[in-house]
DNA sequence: GTTTGTTTGGTTTTT
DNA sequence: CCAAACAAAC
């Protein structure tokens, strides 16, 4: 391949002047598509960059490059990722390319970019530069307040279902005004739009933001203020964007109102991207982003990576194999230099999920005395309630793993608790914080006054810590609570005073001390309390890095996972979603049966699309495996107690034969061969055992439901928000037809909203069930 | 105001 | 089946 032309650089630094004469030591080593990429510096440019070819080394070294031929200065870039460790991992190896060039980039995730700039034109957007981030349970708090004012019922109309539905709109980029009607309708009886006008007006007395808002009034100020906007037009020079099949609308609004400085033809954006592991269409991912960039930016460069250097080729042979099974992709196909195929995907069909854990650890023990560490392997299910069995089984066996992605740190009741103090000192106007911790540790402010000041404080329009100070001056509070109160606000004041002498950590410290919540811990004699007591040194030990209180308060709002730390050899268990972006020698994939992989209900609920999602899953999983594969189902699982039958993963049939193992455990009720030649190699089974066609779980609902005698089986509100219809989903019924339910017997059609049909049944009267629950009749 | 019983629901997860 | 969230009773 011909060496690309040199870029123009007129004049050059010290550094530069050495490099130009030979080609720098970082583009060494790229393959001619990579180099092409990193060298493409100006105009659009998109880069497919399959499983595993190299696209972090990509945008790392682009980075590099532009900073070294001074093309830009560091700040001139900016550099958004999803996650804060794609960020973290860049910023890392920046530095190890450019140890100090003049100003680091700006490297971070859309989010944390969104924030300094808000806190930056704070007033522009009704807020105050030192607002607060609110995190999902401070957002479903606040949303509970709204609905008990507006006395809606929080069993029919949940609060968490509204934050779901306020988190879709604010990924599409919708203010309160922009929600069209037929998605504020829906929720208690149409006043999901007035919900969501009161909730914003709520954030912006608690100079607050949610997640959505980072982004969406970032985007309201560019919109509202070109000046602004310009201001970061002509600070910007060079735009990158890393898992670009991941953003979603509002994301793909904030890219694009920057990337307008200059026509897009002429836009320095480059986007990174897999549209084949686009695993978050559920969260509001618009693969259509990735798939239409070129006609947002004319004339944009298109360069595929498809040389993968970590999988064998009949791991990469299974992998694309799968994945042509999709329509609508951009079309790559990963192959590998090694001529060797390497071991052969296996496949297994065991005959319960027991025996899947028990088959895998076998495995798994063997491996290790072949020396093979265990930190090199991993197990991916599809949901986390499948990792219970290998947890189960691996501590019977005693061995090591490490599951990914439980509980987060900063998600703990007690490190909420002292988050809660930090931010009331920090900012008095937070009273989802002040409520949060009025009474705890208890000081008998219960109910009664803390309704009484929430009260007071809407009537003056003032903080609940403002009406606190109000209160206590006044008679109408008992003298116990008027004087716990009273010292209440004597500590905070303390606090806020000490705030400024005393680092974070000491301060954090001495606030525990002082409020009586670590006297409350140790009174605590239940098992928890010394793990809490830990895991409050260890908040203390995680702020010893930062000087202000500020700094500290909005890295934990952004960052909400700690690193962990990997230092024994342990089996990963994690899910498929959060192994994107890992690899590992040895990757087993249990449960591969239909319906729970293929997830049943990513099918009912999304159709096709649904259906393509998954097996991008099953690309991602299949592609984290570097020499080894082996994918298993079990013939019978547990599913919400109740022992089902399941069939293998339609996926296996769509496997390509001569790159799979297949190792039937043959017991007794094995009988589906494999290598058959039909299309349908496994789906023979009976066909009134089929879980596909009544879901097990859906029979177990039923089950439960005679058994008690109790409601029927309606669908009430849940999901709308997500049932928008994608496209690809067709009802496979029509007003009026005569369908059969197991439950209900006959009955006939009367409506039909996306997969959710109102029957009219014989016997049991009218009710609302999903599609799968039914059969033409 | 905590403790105990009861109900309910049960992919995927980041920011 | 099982955990979390809620309601009712100490």
């Amino acid at each position: 391949m011909a060496e690309p032309a040199p870029l123009s650089r007129p004049t050059a630094g010290p550094i530069t002047s050495q490099l130009n004469r030979r080609e720098p030591d970082y583009l060494a080593g790229l393959n001619p598509e990579q180099r092409e990429a990193v060298l493409t510096t100006e105009g659009p440019l998109l880069v497919l960059a399959g499983a595993g070819t190299g696209k972090t080394r990509v945008l790392t070294t682009r980075i590099a490059h532009i900073l070294n031929q001074r093309m830009a200065w560091g700040s001139q870039i900016l550099a958004v990722t999803f996650t804060n460790k794609a960020a973290a991992e860049m910023k890392k190896r920046i530095h190890a390319f450019v140890p100090n060039f003049d100003g680091l980039p700006w490297m971070g995730t859309f989010h944390s970019v969104s924030a300094r700039i808000l806190r930056t034109h704070a007033e522009l957007v009704d807020l105050k530069p030192q607002f607060t981030i609110l995190d999902t349970d401070d957002q479903i708090r606040l949303i509970k307040q709204l609905l008990q004012a507006e006395n809606i019922d929080e069993k029919r109309w949940p609060a968490r279902q509204f934050a779901g539905m306020l988190d879709a709109w604010k990924n599409r980029g919708w203010l309160p005004r922009d929600v069209p009607a037929s998605e504020t309708g829906y929720f208690a009886n149409g006043k999901g739009g007035k919900l969501y006008f009161d909730y914003q007006a709520r954030l912006k007395t608690l100079n607050a933001a949610d997640f959505g808002d980072l982004l969406l009034e970032c985007i309201r100020l560019f919109r509202e203020n070109p000046e602004v906007l310009a201001e970061y037009h002509r600070k910007f020079k060079y735009m990158l964007v890393d898992e670009y099949q991941d953003s979603n609308t509002a994301q793909y609004l904030w890219l694009r109102l920057l990337a307008q400085g200059k026509p897009a033809s002429e836009a320095n954006i480059c986007v990174v991207g897999d549209d084949d592991q686009s695993i978050y269409g559920w969260r509001g991912a618009e693969v259509d982003n990735i798939l239409r960039f070129e006609s947002d930016f004319p004339g944009a460069k298109v360069i595929k990576l498809e040389r993968n250097y970590r999988s064998t080729a009949n791991i990469l042979k299974a992998a694309s194999t799968l994945i042509a099974f999709n329509e609508g992709r951009l079309g790559k196909t990963l192959h590998t230099d090694i001529a060797e195929g390497g071991e052969l995907i296996s496949f297994t069909q065991v005959y319960d999920s027991e025996e899947e854990a028990r088959q895998i650890g076998e495995e798994i023990e063997q491996y290790q005395r072949q020396g093979e560490p265990l930190n090199s392997m991993a197990i991916l299910v599809r949901a986390s309630f499948q990792m219970r069995e290998f947890e189960e089984r691996f501590i019977t066996l005693g061995l090591n793993y490490r599951v990914i992605g439980g509980p987060r740190f900063y998600e703990r009741k007690e490190i909420r608790d002292a988050l809660a103090y930090l931010r009331l000192v920090a900012q008095p106007a937070d009273d989802l914080a002040f409520e949060r911790i009025i009474n705890v540790p208890k000081r008998g402010l219960g109910d009664t006054t803390v309704n009484m000041l929430t009260a007071i404080a809407r009537h003056q329009q003032v903080p609940l810590l403002q009406a606190v100070r109000m209160m206590i001056e006044t008679e109408d509070l008992k003298p116990k609570q008027r004087s716990t109160l009273r010292a209440l606000v004597a500590q905070f004041d303390g606090w806020t005073y000490r705030a400024d002498t005393l680092p974070p950590y000491q301060l954090v410290e001495h606030i525990l001390e002082e409020s009586g919540y670590m006297d409350m811990l140790a009174a605590d004699k239940s098992a928890e309390s010394e793990g809490r007591k830990e895991n409050l040194k260890e908040l203390s030990r995680s702020m010893e890095e930062f000087e202000t209180l500020g700094g500290f308060l909005e890295h934990i709002s952004l960052v909400m996972e700690r690193d962990n730390v990997e230092a024994t050899d342990a089996v990963t268990i994690m899910t498929l979603h959060s192994a994107k972006g890992l690899e590992f020698d040895t990757v087993f994939l249990p449960g591969w049966e239909d319906g729970t992989f293929p997830s049943q209900r990513s099918m009912d609920e999304n159709g096709r699309a649904g259906l393509e999602e998954e097996r991008r899953l099953g690309y991602v999983g299949i592609t984290r495996g570097r020499k080894r594969v082996r994918i298993s189902a079990a013939q019978n699982r547990r599913i919400h107690g109740l022992w089902q039958s399941a069939i293998p993963s339609r996926f296996i049939d769509e496997l390509p034969p001569d790159a799979v193992e297949v190792t039937d455990r043959g017991s007794a009720y094995g009988g589906y061969g494999y290598g058959g030649g039909a299309s349908s190699r496994f789906n023979k089974s009976d066909p009134f055992e089929s879980v596909y066609e009544t879901p097990g779980w859906q029979r177990a609902r039923a089950n439960q439901a005679s058994r008690k005698g109790s409601g029927p089986l309606t669908i009430e509100g849940d999901l709308v928000a997500r049932s928008v219809d994608l496209g690809g989903q067709s009802s496979g019924y029509a007003l009026g037809d005569r369908v059969f339910h197991l439950k209900f017997g006959y009955g006939e059609v009367i409506s039909i909203e996306g997969n959710k049909l109102t029957i009219d049944f014989e016997k049991a009267g009218t009710k609302k069930v999903l599609e799968s629950f039914v059969k033409k009749g």
